[in-house]
RNA sequence: GGGCCGGUAGCUCAGUUGGUUAGAGCACACCCUUGAUAAGGGUGGGGUCGAAAGUUCGAGUCUUUCUCGGCCCA
């Protein structure tokens, strides 16, 4: 028999991948067949799994963060595809908001134009456009990790339908009365009269005026501290006139002290912390002082005191209340708080019942709220507080100080915190926060613990604020009357609004008469119409009521919402509070959440540090499907390490899992045929075809079981090591004598071709949804119906193919080959013999299980020329190895003494 | 600074209610093969389970403190 007689395996499927070139055909391929409609026609009318997505915001090329997020959505849609759901990705764009504003300014800068000169529309329009280019930009990069979804009929907040649903659900929170104005300090430039956002503001140097001054204690649990004065020390002078509280930290030691000094303090005991005493006694020039009383800042609590100006009309109670924020770094120990002029302020009066009030009117004046202060200007203030402050005797010392500010970076000027009308959705007044604690129990999450997280952000968060002050949103459908300050709320307003904005989306609010806007029934000169815009968390917390509930394809609630762990402040909560405000429950059925792309030593990826890795180097050098891998192999409960070194890695695996197919291609010679396993007679099959189809059917239940909780990275693990270790080292080692050298119609090698049909079949399904390019190459060379793999489903495999007598059988089997292995070894690295059919086992076996192995052919299963077996009295199982004596057979290579039986 | 989560071989991950010498794949080393060949097979080395203390007959697993890292908040 000569090698040309050799069933030698030949395959078109090459085994150098070249993915980074090959992948982009295989995209042309889905376009051309349009997979995703196909998709959608082969599972009409089936359950439906809906991954609604969270929209990524439209600015800018993407990163690894969000190639994990889509590649993990793909892969978790493609499973329920394959498992007969009809399982539809639509993607959508977050598309408002204060960075593509930014990004407009930074052009104008550039090109010498004034914002303030541009009309509001025009304005808006520029964003408009640069939103849509970024769109653009996704879809194609997204498209690229092998990501299917309705790429056409993409969502995006700031399409008109979206504009008008916000306005719509916007409406309801009026209708129910659960919107109220409140106020809420932001940074305030006096001078351009406006809001500021954190990143349009300069720090540079600025002297303010320094004061220590006195609030005297009115009532405590403490006799020494009866009478005493709490010393504070602050550099805005101008906010004691709208002082509400001070602040202590508990975990502070404090002192009671008793000054001799001549003046105004003489015989008074003063409150300070006990690390300030000595900053505190050198600022006000103290000489003379005695410690009376060393007390914990714990003890403070209840503690009450008076304004300083009590005297002159401010006769509210001015509570000590307990604060994190309290530091020893500068002052005193104790805070000053004006709800209206801090935002650590604000939030801790509001957790002790105290609200913001408009202090301070836009062009930084003193309002009426403010007694003996009214229509002066803050920046005028300080020396008049400070003047007031002695003749009440509560000035310990005054001074300057030059340090770092908050400035506009357009006027230089230098900013305030001021409290500015805004608009809250209540937690409490319709019971949101109950209604929310209780959707989050009906969720299911993945991981578990995203739950927690979920649940002490909503048991403790304030209420929430949805109006900004900025342009380029969804402007707040609100009127207020001039005559009474009531809102208007009429559903046939919002309604009428909404139509409008369904016909030419919301710029018209800041363009056209507001008339059109309240139709006939109300006359508009009666109604200040608000310019704020609606906060860009309430457009994507919405995207439930205009893509779930809107779209035919879809349905609500989701059964799915999946995005970084960061989103539980943000998307998931947003998501979670409107919906259980509109609808009383969470527009999804699950929430998972994944980690942070960090890089291979587990920091978080930065331009300094240098360790950034962006998708497009990657997809580059390895293609999609190598990135693919990576996100199904990690474990995206924690954090996602990534560097070259862990990609080489992972590309490693894929060679083994491509080889593997090669193996089953070859010996197929890419014919591939699918078998009906219920019409296969089992008996008939060899033990080892047994041990295998019983192998698949366990690694499958496995398979069911890790997709069912969305744990890839062990399901992956599986897949490979049944590639690498039952696959390759094992099954397809034994059986290349068979595939190789056996007659076409031998029953074994025919057994044999059943299990490489079965194996191909099911290897390409269960990496289909992880694979999606590899396994359409394949399906490509092999399938009948050349459509996509993607429209096929996962195997039912038949529950006959188990087999567990087969499985204890060769369990043990697998341990006598290794022991064989190690004797094989022994004789190997003595230069005894090379390959292991150079090689004649004698193994000892237990008379009580020898008969148990009778019919087993070792040397077919340890790859030598011969094996004998011999009954043996120990209970260990030992093994010689002997040089293999005769003839090599030219065909199947085996050492006979005699000639080769079967050649 | 506060809240939450995490740290098991070089890498990706297992490790059941605390119970023998802590496992797998990849990588690595050596060997074999040259009929899966820029492939394949065999054998092997490698971990004081982030650190310390404690509870226990017994701790990778429970408690405390510390440390490093991540997310959120300030």
């Amino acid at each position: 028999m000569s090698k040309e007689q050799l069933n030698l395996p030949k395959t078109a499927f090459s085994m150098k991948a070249n993915l980074p070139s090959k992948e982009p055909k295989i995209l042309e391929l889905w376009e051309k067949i349009d997979l995703y409609e196909q998709l959608r026609k082969s599972r009409k009318g089936k359950e439906k799994f809906i991954l609604h997505d969270g929209p990524p915001y439209a600015n800018g090329n993407i990163h690894m963060g969000t190639a994990l997020n889509k590649i993990l959505k793909d892969i978790i849609v493609k499973f329920h595809q394959m498992n007969g759901k009809d399982s539809v990705y639509v993607p959508g764009w977050d598309c408002h908001g204060l960075p593509i504003e930014w990004k407009i300014e930074e052009q104008y800068k550039k090109s010498k134009k004034n914002k303030n000169e541009v009309p509001i529309v025009e304005f808006r329009k520029e964003c408009r456009v640069f939103a849509e280019k970024w769109i653009e930009v996704h879809k194609k990069q997204f498209r690229r990790l092998g990501v299917v979804g309705d790429w056409e009929n993409y969502y995006s907040t700031m399409s008109y339908d979206a504009e008008a649903q916000i306005v719509r659900e916007l409406g309801k929170f009026l209708k129910e009365g659960s919107l109220y104005r409140g106020f809420k300090p932001v940074l305030w430039s006096t001078v351009e009269k406006t809001a500021l956002a954190d990143a349009e503001v300069e720090y540079q140097d600025h002297t303010s005026d320094t004061i220590y001054t006195a609030f005297t204690v009115k009532k405590t649990d403490i006799k020494e501290l009866d009478g005493a004065d709490v010393i504070i020390w602050t550099t805005t002078p101008w906010t004691i006139p709208a002082n509400r509280a001070l602040a202590y930290n508990e975990s502070l030691d404090y002192l009671i002290v008793k000054l001799n000094d001549d003046g105004d303090f003489k015989d008074k005991k003063i409150l300070v912390a006990e690390k300030l005493l000595d900053s505190t006694i050198k600022d006000c020039q103290i000489k003379e002082f005695k410690i009376i009383k060393n007390i914990k800042g714990k003890e403070l609590k209840q503690t009450i005191c008076h304004h300083p100006f009590s005297e002159l009309g401010f006769t509210y109670d001015v509570p000590l209340l307990e604060a994190r924020f309290v530091t020893t770094e500068q002052g005193t120990g104790i805070v000053h708080c004006a709800p209206s002029h801090g935002p650590d302020d604000f939030n801790l009066c509001l957790k002790n019942g105290m609200k913001a009030i408009e202090s301070v009117d836009d062009d930084g004046k003193y309002t009426k709220n403010i007694l003996l202060f009214e229509g002066i200007h803050i920046f005028k203030a300080n020396p008049i507080v400070i003047e007031r402050l002695k003749e009440q005797k509560k000035l310990l010392s005054n001074g300057k100080l030059t340090h770092s500010y908050p400035h506009s970076w357009r006027s230089k000027a230098p900013l305030v915190h001021r409290a500015t009308p805004q608009w809250f959705i209540s937690m409490e007044s319709h019971k949101l926060r109950d209604k929310a604690l209780k959707a989050i129990d009906e969720t299911t999450f993945y991981p578990s613990k995203g739950k927690e997280r979920l649940k002490s952000m909503i048991e403790t968060r304030p209420d929430w604020c949805v109006s900004r002050q900025r342009v380029w949103g969804v402007p707040l459908p609100i009127f207020v009357s001039k005559k009474n300050k009531e809102i208007l709320v009429d559903d046939e307003v919002f309604e009428n609004i909404a139509k409008i904005y369904e016909k030419e989306g919301s710029d018209c609010w800041f363009s056209d008469n507001p008339q059109r806007f309240l139709g006939e029934k109300y006359n508009a000169d009666e109604f200040e119409k608000l310019s704020d815009i609606v906060e860009v968390w309430f457009d994507s917390g919405s995207t439930h009521s205009f893509v779930l509930e809107k779209r035919k394809d879809l349905k609500w609630p989701a059964s799915m919402y999946l995005e970084g762990s960061d989103q539980h402040r943000g998307w998931f909560h947003s998501s979670l509070l409107e919906s259980c405000g509109t609808r009383g429950r969470a527009p999804f059925e699950s929430i998972l959440s994944h980690g942070f792309v960090v890089d291979g030593k587990g920091l978080k990826m930065s331009k300094s540090l240098g360790n950034v890795i962006a998708p497009e180097d990657i997809l580059k050098k390895y293609g999609a499907d190598i990135l693919r891998i990576w996100v199904a192999s990690s474990n995206y409960a924690e954090d996602l390490r990534i560097d070259y070194s862990i990609l080489d890695q992972h590309s490693e695996s894929y060679r083994k899992i491509r080889n593997t197919f090669r193996y089953l291609l070859g010996n197929l010679n890419d014919n591939f045929e699918e078998i009906d396993l219920e019409k296969i007679n089992l008996k008939n099959l060899p033990e080892l075809e047994q041990f295998m189809l019983h192998k698949i059917y366990t690694l499958n239940l496995n398979f069911e079981k890790y997709f069912k909780n969305y744990d890839f990275h062990n399901l992956y693990k599986e897949l490979l090591n049944f590639c690498t270790v039952d696959l390759s080292a094992f099954y397809f080692d034994i059986r290349k004598d068979t595939l190789y050298c056996d007659q076409k119609n031998s029953e074994k090698r025919k057994s044999t071709l059943i299990l490489l049909n079965v194996i191909l079949n099911i290897l390409l399904k269960w990496f289909a949804p992880i694979l999606a390019f590899t396994t359409e190459e394949i399906y490509q060379l092999v399938s009948k119906n050349k459509k996509s793999i993607h429209l096929e489903n996962f195997l039912n495999l038949p529950k006959k193919i188990e087999n567990l007598e087969v499985e204890k059988k060769w369990k043990e089997l697998i341990k006598i080959r290794d022991i064989c292995n190690i004797s094989i070894e022994e004789k190997r690295s003595n230069k005894e013999i090379g390959s292991s059919l150079e090689a004649s086992l004698e193994i000892e076996l237990n008379e009580k299980i020898f008969d148990f192995y009778k019919d087993i052919d070792f040397a077919e299963l340890c790859i030598t020329s011969e094996a004998k077996v011999k009954k043996s009295s120990n209970d260990e199982i030992k093994v010689s190895t002997k040089k293999a004596l005769g003839e090599k057979c030219p065909v199947c290579w085996k050492i006979n003494k005699n000639k080769c039986a079967r050649h």
